[in-house]
RNA sequence: GGGCGGAUAGCUCAGCGGUAGAGCAUCGCCCUUACAAGGCGAGGGUCGCAGGUUCGAAACCUGCUCCGCCCA
């Protein structure tokens, strides 16, 4: 074996699932044997290629980042078993904003300095040196996680092939026009000192602010003229109001919509600036103007509003910037320059006042663009900066769409997409940042541009020598657009694209749509001429438990890696998998968690079980089916073939919970819950034939279960399979990553349909021990089962075995029904069967009448609802055949259940009016002696003796025996109990309860004769087992209490104080 | 202002025309030789509100009320 890991491969498993020690040895080995790497001249398997969405270098991975990486890796590792030729292909982001803040941050923190003290080259390098350092942590959390993502193509953005492919996109799009410099209003953070595109602003929706109101002079008044009644005789001033009065600094122009009439005569005409020596014209202008806000005059500043700057366009207003780069106001401001715009904003409210101008103000809720980084407000500037002319990218994007080349799933996300990219505007690409791909272009001393791949000698346009680069650098999703194709080599034509490119599958959070998924469309199809993916999976947002979105400023942000640790990462991915559902945000809650932990565990145990049933058996990998023996075997392969065809339905899908769920299902509810119980009839059994097929069907579903769960919990699976498979040999291959994924199949569903009598009988046995409180070590005596048909018995007698060890029954007899009456007996009417088991003696029967008029009612309920529908003649007409026919089959079953049922009742009711139970059992009983109950199986747990002291408590009065029988009977349902037979019996239960149990020992004079036969072992044996002196009991026990009569028990039970009072 | 989700058991969520489901929690019984990270059983829902379509609505349509998110 090439590795370690394998080595230590055994068959022996601990009692439980240590996750931290088996999942640290199998990524390495994984690792070293090559399965993660993809093949790019392998054409003899279809390809499934996906790229991971690159992560933040310098960051961690957060929860979002660990279900995506789990749901890449189970696709991927699906596909990779299913015969795919499977890439999935890592990489980082260099995160050009972020990135650089934190280095600066640092710088400032450590050296007291700023990027510009140390310069650009410098300043590169540390950070440089800080990707170094902390670039690894992500690769960490993702061998944590077990992605199994091809390392040997792990890309950065800023790498010299990807850097490459950026110019050369920049070029080109350059070379078409599509790339273009120009002076236009952008978002602009003063803190961060850059411009931002339209996506890099968060708006706040409703930001408590002011809308205040100020008069501006009209440089000579306006005098009322013809028809114009409703003016004043002479207009001096026009009322504007503003949440911004500082940008009246910059105010062009006042605007009104040219068909108010208030202003109709203004339009042309001037005001004065009152601070600054200006005039500013009146013009109209319908599209900014609501003539029905505020005063119906809107004050205009191009160049710091981007409504106002195309106001400014359309009116050939002059665009005045009065506040900097730093939000401060510059010298154009007049009087105000260098405060900062909010000082000035207060300043200029403080001198419009003192000349008279201020029109008052309310409250008024705006939205505020903030900047997505770092919350500060952005303030739009005009400047010179980089676009993608966006338009004619975008079409291609929108067609392939439509056409269906790509497609997104969940499908409302496709409405999303389209809306925005109908709606797009040009895409700021220009940084003014140092980490990132500096802009290929080069400047003369005369201001002429050249763009170019590499440094240019001399300027396109004049010769000139002497360039200078662009300082800035591009948007970071500049780069991430180009990921699907520069991550395999683009612009050279490699073997990587030809086979990889188009990648199946985009699987990442719908926050990014616009970001990353709308422009590499644009981009894929622009320079590859093929959509980036064919299918884009936009998986929901992780959230705490309160459903609050994780952040660092909330402090809510977990480290995956504290999950796996304390979880195992299989319990972690299955929880992300099974709440991935559709088109919904997932909470993960702790406890979520702990379940699919309990699950793995479930998962070990059952392993362990095999393995102890598995010492004489070795498989070269014969057709289980082949082996099947009985009809447990064909009924657990017929249900494994079911969950298997379902869980790859889900896949195929992408619905990750129900694959994660069917999955679950069927391996604790179907093999754990049962099979594997149903084996032991044969295992343990003397016919070597049975047995053999029970450890070739259970070996076979366990190793089918394992394979089906790999890709999404791929730790356990292989540690169990290699366990597995070190025991009986399998001739499985070296690991079940490479393993062949379970392919659907035809279900045998006659297998599965005849095992359902034994699932139903043994259901309504448990059932009644359930409910009358017989406990499984006492076996239930002369159980009779009458089948409704001679196929059903043919089942039942040959099955029976089963029925016997899952119920714990001794004496079972099947015949035709109705079934043999006996007194005193429960009684479950199933679907194609009846069940009697006699319980007198051990069971009272008013609770088994209470329990049967229960039944009788759902029942009838159940009946009457069918009735009324059949009794519809418009049902009967219109609703499809197979429906009426159903509910009529439906209809007739419930009548004969109902029948047995009645005839049931009506037997018990008989001999109930004749005694409540029978005495043997009763009159035996001994004083019950403290703390033996340990071994006791009347004995409730710890957990339930709490519960029970909790109830009597607040029953300060049930000092009387009748008395509190009245009131447990009027409050609590009828419920069945153990009757009181032997020392611990009177130690049980709730005061009520037991006093239930002295009142009915007065009443118990009249044994019935009939019941008493049929009751007399079970009583027995209920007896026998409370012997307090059994060999292993006795070490446990207790020192025996005072004696005490059973029914006074509880009394030890009552509360300190109660108990001082008495 | 426009758009998209969501509202189903105490909690977290499936279901999306044919008798309401899961996990957790709750209650009862049980250490049953794979598993107490467990087993067996039980209780719990006028499916947000109001109309409509339909033989039949949790599901489809319309309106409303709350709660998220996106865009302007």
């Amino acid at each position: 074996m090439s590795t370690e890991a394998a080595k230590e491969s055994r068959t022996e498993l601990s009692k439980g699932y240590q996750h931290r020690e088996v999942e640290a040895r199998w990524y390495r080995s994984w690792k070293e044997r090559g399965y993660f790497r993809a093949d790019e001249r392998d054409r003899s398997r279809p390809p499934f290629s996906i790229v991971l969405p690159p992560p933040n270098v310098t960051g961690s991975l957060h929860l979002g980042h660990a279900l995506t990486a789990t749901l890449q890796d189970i696709l991927t590792r699906w596909k990779r078993m299913s015969g795919f030729n499977a890439l999935w292909l890592p990489g980082t982001d260099h995160a050009g904003i972020a990135t650089q803040m934190i280095v600066e941050k640092e710088l400032q923190s450590t050296e007291q300095k700023s990027r510009h003290d140390v310069g650009r080259a410098e300043f590169l390098k540390r950070v440089w040196g800080w990707k170094e350092k902390y670039g690894s942590r992500i690769g960490v959390q993702h061998e944590a996680l077990g992605a199994s993502l091809d390392w040997e193509r792990e890309r950065f953005t800023l790498d010299e092939g990807l850097s490459r492919a950026v110019r050369e996109v920049f070029v080109r799009l350059h070379e078409e026009g599509l790339i273009y410099r120009a002076e236009k209003l952008i978002n602009w953070c003063p803190r961060c000192h850059t411009a931002l595109s339209d996506l890099e602003v968060t708006h706040e929706e409703a930001h408590q602010g002011e809308l205040w109101s100020f008069a501006y002079p009209l440089s000579s008044p306006v005098r009322r003229e013809e028809g114009e009644a409703h003016l004043a005789d002479v207009i001096t001033e026009v009322v504007v109001s503003t949440t911004r009065p500082e940008t009246m600094l910059g105010d062009t122009a006042v605007a009104v919509h040219p068909d108010d009439e208030r202003y109709k005569a203004l339009i042309g005409k001037k005001v004065v600036h009152p601070l600054l020596d200006r005039e500013l014209p009146i013009v109209a202008d319908a599209i900014l103007v609501d003539p029905k806000f505020g005063t119906g005059a809107v004050k205009v500043t191009p160049a710091h509003d981007f409504n106002d700057f195309e106001v400014g366009k359309r009116h050939d207003l002059e665009m005045l910037t009065v506040i900097d780069l730093d939000g401060k106001m510059n010298v154009s401001a007049g009087p105000l320059a260098g405060l900062d715009r909010f000082e000035a904003r207060e300043k200029v409210k403080e001198l419009l006042a003192e000349r008279g101008l201020d029109r008052g103000s309310k409250p008024h809720l705006l939205p505020l663009g903030k900047c997505q980084r770092c919350e500060t407000v952005l303030e739009p500037l005009l400047s010179q900066q980089w676009f993608v002319k966006i338009e004619p990218l975008v079409r291609p994007a929108i067609e392939a769409v439509e056409q269906g080349k790509t497609r997104f799933i969940p499908e409302q996300w496709t409405n999303t997409y389209m809306a925005w990219m109908r709606n797009i505007h040009d895409w700021c690409i220009s940084r003014q940042l140092w980490w990132g791909h500096q802009i290929p272009a080069w400047y003369c001393a005369d201001g002429h541009v050249t763009v170019a791949r590499e440094a240019p000698l001399a300027c396109a346009a004049c010769g000139k020598g002497d360039l200078r680069q662009d300082e800035d650098v591009l948007d970071t999703w500049f780069s991430s657009a180009l990921w699907p194709f520069s991550t395999m080599g683009w612009p050279e034509q490699t073997e990587a694209l030809g086979t990889f490119y188009p990648t199946s599958v985009m699987e990442t959070g719908h926050d990014i749509i616009f970001f990353w998924v709308a422009r590499m469309m644009m981009m894929g199809i622009h320079f590859m001429g093929e959509v980036p993916f064919r299918v884009v999976y936009l998986h929901p947002m992780v959230r705490d438990e309160k459903g609050e979105k994780m952040s660092k400023t909330r402090g809510n942000v977990i480290d995956p890696l504290v999950i796996t640790e304390e979880y195992g990462a299989d319990a972690l991915r299955f929880t992300l998998a099974a709440l991935t559902a559709q088109g919904r945000d997932i909470k993960l809650a702790k406890e979520r968690i702990e379940g699919y932990r309990a699950f793995a565990n479930k998962l070990w145990n059952a392993t362990r079980f095999a393995l102890m049933n598995l010492a004489d058996f070795t498989t070269g990998g014969e057709d289980p089916l082949s082996l099947a023996r009985t009809a447990a075997d064909r009924w657990i392969l017929a249900r494994l073939q079911r969950a298997v065809n379902e869980t790859v339905d889900a896949l195929e899908g992408y619905r990750f919970n129900d694959a994660a769920n069917t999955a679950y299902q069927f391996v604790w509810h179907e093999l754990c819950d049962w099979y594997i119980e149903l084996s032991k009839e044969a295992l343990y059994g003397d016919d070597a034939s049975r047995k053999q097929g029970a450890q070739a069907v259970l070996t076979h579903c366990l190793e089918s279960s394992m394979r089906l769960l790999h890709p999404i919990m791929p730790f356990i699976t292989e540690e169990l399979w290699q366990t597995l498979k070190a025991q009986v040999g399998g001739r499985w291959g070296d690991s079940i990553m490479v393993a062949r994924y379970p392919e659907k199949g035809a279900v045998d569903e006659v297998a599965e349909r005849s095992f359902g009598p034994v699932i139903g009988i043994v259901d309504a046995l448990r059932n009644i021990r359930g409910e009358m409180n017989v406990p499984f070590k006492v076996a239930l005596e002369d159980v009779q089962v009458g089948a409704l048909s001679e196929e059903a018995l043919a089942t039942v007698e040959e099955e029976k075995a089963y029925v016997i060890r899952l119920a714990n029954v001794e004496g079972f007899t099947a015949s035709i029904a109705p079934t043999r009456k006996v007194p005193g007996s429960a009684v479950a009417v199933g679907s194609g069967f009846e069940v009697r088991v006699p319980l007198a003696g051990i069971v009272d029967m008013s609770s088994e009448l209470a329990r049967i008029a229960k039944e009788l009612d759902k029942v009838a309920g159940d009946l009457a609802g069918i009735d009324r529908k059949l009794s519809n003649p418009n049902f009967v007409e219109r609703a499809p055949k197979e429906v009426v026919e159903k509910d009529r089959a439906r209809a007739e079953e419930l009548r004969g259940k109902r029948q047995r049922l009645e005839t049931h009742r009506i037997m018990l009711s008989e001999a109930a009016a004749s005694t409540t139970v029978s005495a043997p059992a009763l009159t035996s009983a001994a004083p019950p002696a403290e703390g033996e109950g340990v071994t006791s199986p009347a004995t409730p747990s710890r957990a339930a003796r709490s519960r029970a002291r909790a109830k009597v408590a607040p029953e300060p009065k049930a000092e009387n025996a009748s008395e509190a029988k009245a009131e447990s009977r009027a409050e609590a349902k009828p419920r069945a109990k153990v009757v009181a037979k032997g020392p611990a019996a009177g130690k049980v239960r709730s005061a009520a309860n037991a006093k239930e149990v002295e009142a009915r020992g007065k009443a118990r004079t009249k044994p019935v004769a009939k019941g008493k036969a049929a009751a007399k072992p079970i009583a027995k044996k209920l007896a026998a087992r409370k012997k307090p002196a059994t060999k292993k009991s006795a070490a446990k026990k207790v020192p025996a209490a005072k004696k005490v009569p059973a029914a006074k028990k509880p009394a030890r039970k009552v509360p300190r104080g109660r108990r001082a009072r008495r």
